[in-house]
DNA sequence: AAGCACTTTCTTAAAATAGTGG
DNA sequence: CCACTATTTTAAGAAAGTGCTT
């Protein structure tokens, strides 16, 4: 877009990171808000820049917290828990690829994966492009 | 004043999408 | 459902602006 199309690699020159975070990140918030009043849809993004600095978008219907709720919920597990990461481990087993997948995602009505820890959900069939997933717990 | 981190503005090419029709 | 198209929107690049710190 813009200009000319740019090859999605980690941006090296400080000042056009810094940049396009900012353009971005207002972009997907204007979406999360479109998306939330067009489609009645309940959207929570947390991020931070690679400096550390946060940013949150909260659909006016919810609130974060009833967010992690439902996704606690939904998911059947324990965020907080100690055993956190044994818990997505098993659901990635159980679900991810196997003969499970239709009983999952009639559970799961947005996302099209595992549980995810990375930021998205990831399946094998329905990767967007450019995102595939970079999970350090699956090196 | 100068340097730094971050945001905004402008132009405009590329991408997304609403609408339409097989 | 998919393909095509017209219209709208996004965001790159460059530059300027804002706010904070030293």
């Amino acid at each position: 877009m813009g200009r000319g199309k740019i090859e999605i690699k980690k941006i090296e020159n400080n000042t056009n990171r810094q940049v396009t975070y900012s353009k971005r990140r207002n972009g997907i918030f204007k979406k999360a808000h479109e998306l939330t009043v067009l489609c009645d849809a309940k959207i929570s993004l947390i991020m931070f820049s690679n400096t550390g600095k946060f940013h949150e978008y909260i659909s006016p219907s919810t609130t974060t917290k009833k967010m992690y709720d439902m996704y606690q919920t939904t998911l059947g597990f324990d965020l907080w828990s100690s055993h956190y990461e044994d818990t997505v481990r098993h659901l990635e087993k159980k679900y991810a690829t196997g003969e499970n997948r239709g009983e999952y995602e009639s559970t799961i009505t947005y996302s099209n994966g595992v549980p995810d820890l990375y930021g998205f959900c990831a399946h094998p069939n329905n990767i967007p492009h450019g995102y595939e997933p970079h999970d350090p717990r699956i090196a």
